[in-house]
RNA sequence: GGUUCCAUAGCUCAACUGGAUAGAGCAACAGAUUUCUAAUCUGUAGGUUCAGGGUUCGAGUCCCUGUGGAAUCACCA
């Protein structure tokens, strides 16, 4: 139990034995003292004065002295009108510190026995990653470690978008003017070499347009018939009808483009524990539809179309089967859902998916409880904002895209010239500069990215590079090193709690350490490792604060020093816990 | 046009889900290093929380109205 519960289920017992009646938990209202006022924990009381029946001021102090006189562990309190500020003793501090100080996995939840799916990435093969990805891979990863820190199984899945038109056309560029480059001869990353014969198809898509217009056609007949789009419909026809010639390509270009994905994936320090293709789930969730239809919950239109009328629920009717009995988007979502619940008996399916598809998520759950799934509420669309530059969205045709794997060898050379420039790196190979190199800077642009509330649009400004100072990745890393490096002088010196007495500052970041637990769950119901990024920092900025002012391993008392060293090593280890669940990694040195 | 989401300091973001005098960082200015790492710390300045109404002990947070912005409503995925 932290000190918040302990205060509310001690104010409960105080309640009762004051006004004779077991108060509803809900009116036991506490939070963390302000910083301004004297105080561990306060008691909004104003909830209370019904059973009370007296006014704030007396009601708190009457809950106060009863406090102070019956529970050992309560050292004092004040009133500041409807609030009971109340003291813990720094003997309750101590042993806090020491116990956290003892559990090995403090900060991971027990296990719950549930299992999660988490879906996200989910790329197409026609272009590179973009800062967009980024932020939904960091998001992806992030909160399936902070699933897994809140006890559950976390299974990670990406579903890759290998088919359709759009690869067609990369694959009929690099056929009429590629000269049969791959990415070996040209020693370009396979994924931008592909997505580089996706604009080349689009420039003579528009070359084309062109000339038509010019002959007089309308640009609205001449964007359907330009004989190069026409091409690659014939193409995508062939695909699916497994033309070997047309498949042998697209196996081998996807191929290229793997690799490069795998690449930036392994910079970004993510992996998935399965990735399915819609190349082979595409044709999935037919027999769903199907079922639904002789059931009623569906309805077929003349052209042979099948729908489901979602009026009733204040939307449209949505298209689940088109008139020639192919599947679109919805259908084979239906089918993977159902799939994935069957094969895994999922708990709860995670879809980390931009806001843009919010309405798409919000009918196929519909549909799923229409067709009977009682997993149904079970499914979760992430759903996150945007990243736009300072003049938009991120626009391919004006070249304002971010490209991943830019951003992450600008902030890499970033970080090495800021490390350069304050000198401290004396002492280290090669590698492990390279090492440190990376871990700064991916700590950057993570921190960067996750420090947001995920639903928000955020902003980001390639011209301004990403800060190292701050609310920044790098300050918590710092604060770590700087820990790290007082341990390695520690060495085979003691290191016990509870010997000594406690300064303020010191009941302050115990305080925050022991709320850690909690704001795990909490981050983890909101799924949100934007708390847990700001949890971070604020334990950083109050051990430097600590930092600061106080000698710890210079420290003469002997019992002093050793409690000192025991919070430095909680605070460090905390931290690289709660950076772990963000995918940042803290260096000893830096 | 319908639906959904958003609007907080010059800029980027917080605010424990209705609690105290709305907080940090960046940028600006003024300081701190013979000291366990100055990628740090301290201070100054910066706000009608888009506007107007309502609910109550109490509203940035909940409910209306308006303004401004975004997404979506495809036989695309």
């Amino acid at each position: 139990m932290n000190h918040i519960d302990f205060i509310a289920s001690s104010a409960a017992t105080a309640v009762k034995a004051l006004y004779g009646t077991e108060p509803c938990p809900c009116l036991i209202q506490t939070q963390p003292t302000r910083k301004e006022f004297e105080g561990d924990v306060t008691l909004v009381v104003f909830p209370l004065l019904k059973t009370s029946r007296k006014a704030p001021e007396a009601t708190a102090e009457e809950i106060g002295h009863w406090l102070k006189e019956n529970v050992a562990q309560i050292a004092g309190y004040n009133v500041v009108k409807g609030f009971l500020n109340i003291k813990l003793s720094g003997s309750y501090w101590a042993e806090v510190l020491s116990s956290i100080a003892a559990d090995p996995d403090f900060g991971q939840l027990p296990s719950t026995g549930k299992t999660v799916m988490v879906e996200f990435s989910s790329p197409n093969t026609n272009k590179p990653l973009h800062l967009g990805h980024i932020r939904n891979n960091l998001l992806g990863w992030s909160i399936s470690q902070l699933l897994k820190a809140c006890g559950h199984n976390v299974m990670r899945v990406n579903l890759v978008n290998d088919r359709g038109i759009h690869i067609c056309k990369s694959m009929l560029a690099w056929l009429k003017c590629g000269n049969g480059v791959t990415p070996e001869s040209s020693g370009m990353k396979g994924d931008h070499l592909v997505g580089d014969f996706y604009v080349k198809f689009n420039d003579l898509f528009k070359a084309e347009v062109k000339e038509l217009v010019a002959g007089g056609m309308s640009e609205e007949d001449a964007e359907k018939n330009a004989p190069i789009l026409k091409e690659a419909q014939a193409m995508l026809v062939k695909w699916e009808q497994g033309d070997p010639e047309v498949v042998g390509l697209w196996r081998r270009m996807n191929g290229w483009v793997y690799e490069g994905f795998d690449q930036t994936y392994g910079s970004l320090g993510i992996s998935f524990d399965r990735t399915y293709y819609e190349s082979q789930t595409y044709k999935g969730g037919k027999a769903l539809v199907e079922d639904g239809l002789s059931r009623g919950i569906f309805f077929r239109k003349e052209d042979g179309s099948v729908w489901c009328d979602l009026t009733g629920d204040g939307l449209d009717q949505k298209l689940l089967l088109r008139g020639d009995g192919t599947s679109v988007y919805m259908t084979q979502d239906l089918g993977t859902a159902r799939q994935r619940f069957e094969e895994y008996n999922l708990d709860e399916m995670i879809y980390v998916v931009g806001n843009e598809q919010n309405y798409h998520f919000q009918v196929l759950k519909l549909i799923l409880g229409k067709l009977g799934f009682d997993w149904a509420d079970s499914i979760y669309h992430m759903s996150y904002g945007m990243v736009e530059l300072p003049e938009g969205k991120m626009k391919s045709r004006e070249g304002t895209v971010v490209d991943a794997d830019d951003l992450v060898g600008k902030m890499y050379n970033t970080a090495k010239e800021t490390s350069l420039e304050l000198g401290k790196l004396e002492g280290m190979d090669e590698s492990e500069q390279d090492s440190l190199f990376r871990m700064l800077s991916m700590g950057a642009m993570k921190y960067f990215i996750l420090k947001v509330d995920p639903k928000k649009t955020m902003l980001f400004d390639p011209k301004e590079s990403i800060d190292f100072n701050g609310n920044t990745g790098p300050f918590i890393q710092y604060t770590h090193a700087r820990i790290q490096s007082i341990l390695r002088k520690a060495e085979g010196l003691e290191k016990v709690a509870g010997k000594a007495e406690l300064l303020p500052k010191e009941e302050s970041v115990i305080a925050l350490l022991a709320s850690y637990p909690e704001k795990v769950r909490e981050a983890g119901a909101a799924h949100s490792p934007a708390l847990i990024a700001n949890f971070a920092y604020d334990l950083a900025k109050e051990f430097n604060q600590y930092y600061h002012d106080t000698q710890i391993i210079r420290e003469e008392d002997a019992a002093v020093r050793s409690q000192r060293l025991v919070l430095s090593g909680t605070v460090a280890r905390t931290l690289r816990h709660a950076m772990n669940i963000l995918g940042i990694e803290l260096p000893d040195r830096m």
